[in-house]
DNA sequence: AAAGCGTGGTA
DNA sequence: TTACCAAGCTT
């Protein structure tokens, strides 16, 4: 096939089908002159690392609201920014991203800079969300790789090798089929056809633009690729957690350590489950064990205990928090347990007082 | 360079 | 339930 002829059809058919998003600019205002904020391009991305669409629409629109330039973004304080991203996953993102906002308002005027190699340097950008941004907000000609590119361009020309060792091969193969023209139109469109239609499973190939230029459909095996190692299975693992009440509802939270897991969000004290803490409750309390947590997070299948109980003096770690504070989902589980018994089993709801988020 | 790092949806 | 998967990056 005739590198340009793939994505002259794809061009086509996003202009029809290109998919609406908050971030995006369509292919019609596009052609009308209308550019994409950079600061929204760049964030969404992102957001979107490893995370569906779905999942980022109302963190996106909270964070666009809260702070809807690069300059208001870096000027958070880093406990909102991480209490914002609390749900959305993958912590590391949400550090690098205010880290990058920095960056590019210290270093870079507040303007982010306009090529693949400069956006490459920035936290939290790899080679991926460099070439993505580079092509949709500033329609350069990088070859833009994500997974949906990889399963495309697999199909595409039916490489049958392993990922991750054809990584190269697909990087290659989507650089060839780049367009000088429209690049980040083009690279969108690859993405809206590998999220719709050269789905991973079931593939509507049918409804395809470029199923006559498809070698894995011509021989029968484009739902097979791309072939994939098999992963390592997740190790088990059971630890406990202490939630600590106050009168007012306050909770006993601590921040985590900036790296590894849940690295830099609140949480409440554990057994060492996760290689910090010791296995002591925080406070002296009447403790009521609420139930078990299961929880499952990309290598780790975990149980946690969860212990409640009420206490009014001071604790050792940590300080008290409103009920409602915004958690990474693990505790958020732990907390929804230990209130849910309070309340059951002895008769006490969530908060009286307005609670105070006075550290002790 | 293989492993570590979240969460929610789907078959 | 299990397994896989989603617009990956860092060390």
């Amino acid at each position: 096939m005739r590198d340009d002829e793939v994505a002259r059809l794809l061009l086509a058919w996003y202009d029809i089908h290109a998919r609406v998003m908050p971030w995006r600019v369509s292919p019609q205002d596009r052609a009308a002159g209308v550019t994409p904020d950079p600061y929204r391009v760049w964030l969404s991305e992102v957001m979107l690392q490893q995370t569906t669409v779905a999942a980022v629409r109302g963190y996106f629109r909270r964070f666009t609201e809260l702070w809807p330039s690069v300059q208001a973004l870096a000027g958070a304080e880093d406990g909102a920014v991480m209490g914002e991203w609390a749900g959305l996953g993958y912590y590391a993102r949400a550090r690098n991203l205010l880290a990058c906002a920095r960056v590019v308002v210290a270093d870079h005027g507040g303007q982010f800079p306009d090529t693949e190699a400069g956006l490459r340097a920035l936290p939290g950008v790899g080679a991926y969300t460099a070439a993505a941004v580079a092509a949709i907000a500033f329609d350069r000609a990088a070859a833009v790789v994500d997974g949906n590119v990889e399963r495309v361009m697999a199909r595409l020309h039916a490489v049958t090798e392993e990922l991750p060792g054809a990584k190269g091969a697909l990087v290659t193969l989507a650089g060839r089929h780049t367009p000088q023209a429209r690049p980040g139109d083009y690279a969108q469109a690859v993405m809206d056809l590998g999220a719709t239609i050269c789905t991973p499973r079931n593939p509507a190939c049918g409804i395809c633009p470029v199923n006559g230029l498809c070698a894995a459909r011509a021989q029968g095996i484009a739902a097979e690729l791309p072939r994939k190692a098999r992963k390592a299975a997740k190790s088990v693992r059971q630890g406990r957690v202490w939630v600590v009440v106050r009168p007012d509802g306050g909770l006993l939270l601590e921040q985590r350590p900036a790296k590894g897991l849940l690295g830099g969000m609140l949480g409440f004290p554990g057994d060492g489950w996760d290689g910090f803490g010791q296995d002591m409750p925080p406070v002296q309390a009447d403790w009521h064990e609420a139930g078990e947590v299961r929880h499952i997070f990309t290598h780790i299948d975990l149980r946690l205990t969860v212990m409640v109980g009420r206490v009014e003096g001071p604790a050792l770690r940590g300080q008290f928090l409103p009920p409602e504070t915004p958690l990474p989902t693990l505790m958020d589980k732990a907390r929804a347990l230990a209130l849910a018994q309070l309340e059951a089993n002895l008769g006490v709801k969530g908060g009286h007082d307005e609670p105070s988020p006075s550290a002790d």
